[in-house]
RNA sequence: GGGGCGUUAGCUCAGUCGGUAGAGCAGUUGGCUUUUAACCAAUUGGUCGGGAGUUCGAAUCUCCCACGCCCCA
C-alpha cells in the first residue's frame, strides 16, 4: 500500500519539484492577491472597442484564474466568470520573471496585472507586466481538446469536469437558475418555504423503501425521508395555508438513468385548491421555467420537441389504457378478473394477489407510459396505489390525483388531499395489510398524521415535482446523473 | 436480478491472424514570440482494470471478479 503512495506519476513528481522550488523561495500558497476584474467584466467593458480605441483607454487592471492553455506567449486563464488571454512574453520579462514563467504548468492558479489590448487576430488580451502563481496545480489536465469525455471519471472527479467541460458547466449554472426561479415563484404566489424533518420515526407521503439509520443516544432506529408530504399537510393543519418544501429524498431502490438514491423534490400545498387548480399552476410554472432558462417556450429534449405555451393533454388512465392498449370494452375493467385477463394479454409482468388498481396501473406503466412523449396529465388513479388522496366524488374506486408524463417519464404527481380522518386510518390500515403480506414499499400506520387529520386540515391540494428530471428536461441531458454535481456511484476498491 | 458493450501512457484513442506496445495532446529540452486545438525539431513516458487458465508465446483466446455505460425486468 505504501508503494503506491511512492511510485508516482512522473507528471506529479515534477509538478511536486516546481512546487519544492518555490515552497523555498517565498509562502507557495499566497492569498494577499486581490483582483480587480473578471473575465467577464473585461468582455463586457471592452468587446465593441477596436485596437485604437483600446490603446487610448489603456485599461490597468489586474485578473485571476487557473491556466487553461498555453500557446507560446499567450495563456489563457479560466475564473468563475469565462477564459481570458494573457499574452506573457518573455521578451519584455525579466530574468526572473522569464524563470517564474518556466515553472508555470497548466492548471496553476495565477494573478496578473497589466493592460488591455487587441492582439493581430483580434483577441482582447491582458498585455502582462507582473504576475504571480497563487495556487500551484500538481495533477495535470485532462486532454486540453477533447477535454474529459470518460463518463465514470466525470462523475468521480466532478471538479475536473467542471473546470474542462464548459457544457457541464452550463447544466449547473441552468439547474442552479431553475431551483431559484421556483423558490421565486412561490413566493409570489404567497406560498412559504418550510423545513420539515429528513429524519423521521414513521417514514411516510410515499410508497418507497425507505434507508435505515441509528440514532446512538436515543438508541432508536430511524428513517431517511421518502416524502416530505404528510409533515407538510401537518403544517396546513397548523394554519400555515400555502407551504412549500424543496429538498432532499432518500429511497432505497435501484439505481438507473432515472433514479438515485437520494433526489430533490419540490412539493407544494395550497388550502381550498383541488387538483384541476394544480394542474394549471404546473402549466405555467413550466412554461415561465421555459422562458427564464431557454428564452423560449419551445423545449427540445432528447430528439422530441414540446411547446410549453400550449395546454398539456388531459387524459384519464382508463382512457390512455384503452387509447394506447386498443382496449374497445369499458367491461374489461370491471373485475380483478378482467383486469388479471388484460394483464395477460398484453403480457404484463405482475402479481395476481395484487388489489386490481395496482395491477391496472402495473399495464399502464409498463405499456402506455413511455409512449407518452408530449407532455400529458394523467388523471384519476385508482384508490389502491392512492393511499393519501382523496376519493373521487362520482366514483370511490378512483382518485382525485393525477401525474404528468413528459418524454415517457414521470415529473410530476399531485391530487386533492385527503383530509377526512376516518377515511384516512382506513386507508393506512390497508397499507399496513399490504406491508404484512410482504410489499416493503407500503407504507406504515402514521397514528400522529390521522391525529393531525382530526384536529382537521381545510380542503387542500398538493403535488411533488422531481426537480433532477425537471433539470433534465431543460437541460436535455440523458442520464440523472448528468445533473447531479455528485452522483452515487458504487466505491472503487483497491485492485491489489 | 438478466443480457450486451467497454476498461491500453496523465487525457483522447489505435492495436491486423496470438509473435512481445503505438499515435495525438500533455510533459521534458531547444527554437519561434500578436497566437487561436499556435507552430518547428528532438525526446521521456505502459503491471494493457484485477486474478486464474489455455499456449513455446496472451493487450488479443477461455473462465472468475471489480467498476462503468446501454437495454430488459
Amino acid at each position: 500500500m505504501s508503494d503506491q503512495i511512492v511510485e508516482e506519476n512522473k507528471l506529479i513528481a515534477q509538478r511536486r519539484e516546481k512546487l519544492a522550488a518555490i515552497r523555498r523561495q517565498r509562502p507557495a500558497f499566497p492569498n494577499d492577491f486581490r483582483r480587480q476584474s473578471t473575465a467577464i467584466e473585461l468582455i463586457d467593458a471592452f468587446a465593441d472597442k477596436d485596437k485604437a480605441e483600446l490603446e487610448a483607454i489603456a485599461k490597468q487592471t489586474t485578473v485571476a484564474g487557473r491556466i487553461i492553455r498555453m500557446r507560446g506567449p499567450f495563456v489563457v486563464i479560466q475564473d468563475g466568470t469565462g477564459q481570458f488571454q494573457l499574452y506573457m512574453s518573455n521578451k519584455s520579462f525579466s530574468k526572473e520573471q522569464t524563470a517564474q514563467l518556466k515553472l508555470l504548468d497548466l492548471g496553476d492558479i495565477i494573478g496578473a496585472n497589466g493592460e488591455v489590448f487587441r492582439t493581430g487576430q483580434g483577441e482582447l488580451t491582458l498585455r502582462v507586466a507582473d504576475f504571480r502563481l497563487l495556487t500551484k496545480s500538481l495533477r495535470p489536465l485532462p486532454d486540453k481538446y477533447k477535454g474529459l469525455t470518460d463518463t465514470e471519471m466525470r462523475y468521480r472527479q466532478r471538479y475536473v469536469d467542471l473546470i474542462v467541460n464548459q457544457d457541464s458547466r452550463q447544466i449547473f449554472i441552468t439547474r442552479s437558475r431553475i431551483v431559484r426561479f421556483i423558490r421565486q415563484y412561490f413566493e409570489e404566489l404567497g406560498f412559504m418555504e418550510v423545513e420539515t424533518p429528513m429524519m423521521q420515526v414513521i417514514p411516510g407521503g410515499a410508497t418507497a423503501r425507505p434507508f435505515i439509520t441509528h440514532h446512538n443516544a436515543l438508541d432508536q432506529d430511524m428513517y431517511l425521508r421518502v416524502a416530505p408530504e404528510l409533515f407538510l399537510k401537518r403544517l396546513v393543519v397548523g394554519g400555515f395555508e400555502k407551504v412549500f418544501e424543496l429538498n432532499r429524498n432518500f429511497r432505497n431502490e435501484g439505481l438507473s438513468t432515472r433514479h438515485n438514491p437520494e433526489f430533490t423534490m419540490l412539493e407544494f400545498y395550497q388550502a381550498y385548491a383541488v387538483y384541476g387548480d394544480l394542474m394549471d399552476l404546473t402549466e405555467d410554472l413550466f412554461r415561465k421555467i421555459a422562458q427564464e432558462v431557454l428564452g423560449s417556450t419551445q423545449v427540445n429534449f432528447q430528439g422530441s420537441s414540446y411547446d410549453f405555451s400550449r395546454a398539456f393533454a388531459r387524459l384519464t388512465v382508463l382512457d390512455a389504457i384503452k387509447q394506447y392498449c386498443e382496449v374497445k370494452d369499458d367491461s374489461q375493467f370491471d373485475s380483478q378478473e378482467s383486469i388479471i385477463a388484460l394483464a395477460n394479454q398484453l403480457e404484463v409482468h405482475f402479481d395476481a394477489a395484487w388489489p386490481k388498481g395496482k395491477i391496472l396501473m402495473e399495464i399502464f406503466e409498463q405499456k402506455v407510459e413511455a409512449q407518452l412523449d408530449q407532455p400529458t396529465f394523467i388523471t384519476e388513479y385508482p384508490i389502491e396505489v392512492s393511499p393519501l388522496a382523496r376519493c373521487n366524488d362520482a366514483n370511490h374506486e378512483f382518485t382525485d390525483r393525477f401525474e404528468l408524463i413528459i418524454g415517457g417519464r414521470e415529473l410530476a404527481n399531485g391530487f386533492s388531499e385527503l383530509n377526512d380522518p376516518e377515511d384516512q386510518a382506513e386507508r393506512f390500515k390497508a397499507q399496513v395489510a399490504q406491508k404484512e403480506s410482504g410489499d416493503k414499499e407500503a407504507m406504515h400506520y402514521d397514528e400522529d398524521y390521522v391525529t393531525a387529520l382530526e384536529y382537521g386540515m381545510p380542503p387542500t391540494a398538493g403535488e411533488g415535482i422531481g426537480i433532477d428530471r425537471l433539470v433534465m428536461l431543460f437541460t436535455d441531458s440523458a442520464s440523472i446523473k448528468d445533473v447531479l454535481l455528485f452522483p452515487h456511484m458504487r466505491p472503487q476498491h483497491d485492485s491489489n
